[in-house]
DNA sequence: CTCCATTTACGTAACGTTTCGCTATTGAAC
DNA sequence: GTTCAATAGCGAAACGTTACGTAAATGGAG
């Protein structure tokens, strides 16, 4: 049915190798590239990737593993970053491991099956154990917004600079004249929870204080999880006049619970949340909070993936990439006279 | 490096043609089984996706083009799309389109070149011009949300009872004493713009009257829109006492749009929206709305088709398939008296 | 122990590319 | 009109499967 590169050679009286010279961008002679073109349109053809992938053990495709497609940071993340890959005629398979540890490993094992070319993963756990059949298959991996200590070297990553997002929100709290200031952080075990932790303790120090352990909650990334973790604030004794929420799913969380307490933000707390998404803007308006560029990453992870699978010489193979995050400064802060 | 099927042959003494039988679950003497099973295990032997794609012609992956992959109610039909056609070996390849045209056609293409064997489409035009490629391939089509008329018989369908879903919820509205309903629609153009809208007029006609042509605003299915499209609403000499908005963003946006102007829902005007989002959970509690059955319909959309790619006999090839839809009642709306 | 109907095994030819190692062609310089 | 680099073109052998058509093995019946 469908055309192919003999029918071409035979209608152009050329030989097979030629017409690949050809479609490869090598040179032919100006009358034979005419020749091939008009046989080309003609003929409605069309290579066979099937074939080009035998040959070249190649399937220009790579595979995205992520913990959740409803979480709009991860899909900004995954829409600039197929874009990117796709205009370098790269398919990208997405598959959603809801945050299921064998459901990780599982689509790790398909993707290496599919034979991807490359993998870009955001880890669910700590130990990147679901990405082995990967490395083994010598597939080139990106990680995302999580680091993975235990494959450093082993592959790429790009991820924000968390510490210096948490110490920048906290200190703005500090010098606002908070010193109760209520963390809720993600699952313990996670890099990038470890990091802002580190981040809000870097700028108590700098004003030469502890935060009260209390103050510092574990919660789990979710809307349900922010929500407990800001009641059980709101709960304790001394509570808190500034709260800071590290991720999106727990700032929504976190501010359903400040509702529901009728605390009204910034004048009897005030509030940081975490990742600029255009819902904010309507739910929330002018929250203050902890902006990571989604594009860049996104831009960034493709750009880095592309790198590996093309030129494998320029520079160190695998890189980590860290990239800063803004504080968008809205109106749920206010700055307050310390009582002394 | 990687153990082909050949190399099993050679290490059990089998030939190749048996070796491509048992993988394919054919039967061999169990004495021979036990053999192959031993050398595949031992030679870590992965059967090349390549080789086997050249020879059936059948690649086990399906394309999706969507218009925004940050689109919640699309992210999760796909999610639980992606689930099924997975556990059946297949790998969905996303394409984003971003609501644009030309992307959208290059995205078919690109897919077909990619030799997909199903399509999944969400159309962003009522033409349905860019699945040509596809439909000149060959490729089953499955289209989602939206029906393209011009392709009856053409492609399969999974959509809502748009027209019912609409009708229930201005039902209720005029039951509860309401006339002046406010009606946020998206595109003019699209397919479920106009159920949605016969939905609205014909409760009306139910209850033998006709709303206010100016009640009826055509939008565009953004949060922006809807914010722009309640305004205009609220500006009219006569301000509707309901509103009906009929898909998510637009319900983020008018409630926005409320939010400002001060309005109390539903003291000073009752509101219904659309689609049951975790979010909404978190930021509108409450709210009374249409739901659709996001995961039923990525279940359907999976099965019809993996029936296209499997028992291309049973039944009529190409269907339509329509789901039904719930009014989640909350407390945004109320009854009212109407002023005689 | 033979025979025959069933199973199971196998050799081989595709599928449509790419690439290696040559040979043929080209055209500038003499 | 030769000669010689340089450039283009070519034949054929892979890549690793599947499937067709036939050949061989099996084992119950006679």
């Amino acid at each position: 049915m469908a055309a192919t590169m003999k029918d071409i050679a035979r209608v152009t009286g050329l030989g097979l190798a030629t017409i690949s010279k050809y479609l490869n961008g090598g040179t032919v002679r100006p009358k034979n590239k005419k020749l091939i073109e008009n046989a080309v349109r003609d003929l409605r053809f069309v290579p066979n990737e099937f074939a080009r992938s035998l040959k070249t053990s190649q399937s220009r495709t790579v595979g995205v593993v992520i913990p959740e497609l409803g979480n709009q940071f991860i899909t900004s993340i995954i829409t600039s970053m197929e874009d990117i890959l796709r205009k370098h005629d790269y398919a990208v398979i997405v598959c959603d491991c809801r945050t299921d540890a064998k459901r990780e490993k599982d689509a790790v094992t398909f993707l290496v099956h599919k034979r991807v070319d490359g993998l870009i993963s955001m880890p669910t756990d700590t130990t990147g154990a679901h990405l082995q059949p990967a490395l083994d298959a010598g597939i080139p991996i990106v990680l995302v917004d999580r680091m993975l200590k235990s494959l450093n070297g082993l592959v790429s990553a790009v991820v924000v600079d968390n510490v210096d997002a948490a110490e920048k929100a906290t200190r703005f709290l500090l010098q606002s004249g908070h010193d109760e200031i209520g963390l809720i952080l993600g699952n313990e075990g996670i890099y990038t929870t470890q990091k802002r932790r580190e981040g809000y303790l870097n700028a108590y120090a700098e004003f030469h204080c502890k935060p009260r352990e209390e103050l510092i909650r574990f919660s789990d990334y979710t809307m349900d999880g922010g929500y407990a973790a800001m009641k059980a604030l709101l709960a304790q004794k001394t509570q808190p006049t500034a709260v800071f929420v590290t991720n999106f799913e727990m700032t929504l969380g976190a501010m359903l619970a400040l509702n529901e307490a009728q605390l009204k933000v910034p004048d009897q707390i005030s509030f940081i949340g975490f990742d600029k998404l255009d819902l904010f803007g309507a739910v929330f308006p002018n929250l203050t909070l902890v902006k990571q560029p989604q594009n860049a990453i996104g831009e960034c992870v493709a750009k880095q993936l592309l790198r590996l699978l093309t030129d494998a010489s320029s520079g160190p193979l695998h890189q980590i990439i860290t990239l800063s995050t803004q504080l968008n400064e809205g109106s749920s802060t206010r700055i307050i006279q310390k009582p002394q």
